[in-house]
DNA sequence: ACATTAAATTCGA
DNA sequence: TCGAATTTAATGT
């Protein structure tokens, strides 16, 4: 697979590729390969084996599974910039959940040797590894507090902030192209209460509901929203 | 669950 | 190629 001059420049802007030798990143881009996905494509499925590790270049993409009675619940979703899918290449395990392509997108796939040969001969790279597991630590415990307070709109707070949590995700764009029904999967909510609770957050000034898209005005006031007492 | 409205697609000139 | 008409998808109640 030739070596597209948007993968390399996705690979540059990424802040493990920073501190790597010349050596290094040669390798990376050699071994790396990108693939497109149309919206609602399967990227790879729940209990495949965990062969390379993820990026996103351009799009969005969902981390969902499917309970046997076809329901779906999605745990995360990951917008462009932002690099995921380690926890089952260190473990080597088959992934635990599938993922899907939520718009058309962009796809780059880092093989398991090379990932792994990374973390050996590279600090910054084992770095920015352990932040970023560290950080999605910090995020189910945030998640397991949230759900305490059983307030809807809280719980969507917590899922919109967390979106555009830095560590995880290099977002720059403030607009989220995500449906409302969209946005109840990922805070596990009916579209119905989904709605309601955009609506409490945009009355708060947090946020603007625009058609099949939210955008964020006050990140910082959404995550004191999704840890009030109230 | 239903009615409304935005967006995407089709069709005819 | 443009715009009206139709169909599909998202939203509000």
């Amino acid at each position: 697979m030739s070596l597209s001059v948007e993968l390399q420049c996705f690979i540059s802007r990424s802040a493990w590729s920073a501190k790597l030798t010349q050596e290094q990143l040669a390798r990376v881009q050699k071994d790396t390969f990108q693939r497109s996905y149309s919206a609602g494509a399967l990227i790879c499925h729940r209990g495949a084996p965990a062969d390379h590790w993820i990026g996103v270049i351009e799009g969005l993409v969902k981390v969902d599974t499917v309970s046997k009675g076809g329901r779906a619940t999605t745990f995360a979703g990951v917008p462009a910039g932002s690099w995921f899918g380690e926890g089952a290449l260190l473990k080597d395990e088959p992934r635990p959940y599938s993922v899907v392509a939520l718009r058309d997108s962009e796809i780059g796939f880092i093989p398991h040797s090379t990932f792994e040969w990374l973390l050996d001969n590279s600090h910054s790279f084992s770095r920015f590894v352990i932040d970023q597991l560290n950080a999605r630590c910090g995020y189910y415990v945030g998640l397991v507090g949230n759900r305490r307070l059983q307030k809807a709109s809280a719980r969507v707070a917590f899922c919109l902030a967390e979106l555009f949590n830095p560590q995880l995700f290099g977002v720059t764009d403030l607009t989220l192209g995500l449906s409302q029904e969209e946005i109840g999967r990922l805070s596990g909510l009916s579209r119905q209460n989904t709605n309601r609770a955009l609506h409490e957050l945009a009355d708060a000034g947090l946020l603007t509901i625009e058609y099949g898209s939210v955008r964020i005005l006050d990140l910082a006031g959404l995550r004191d929203f999704a840890h009030a007492e109230d």
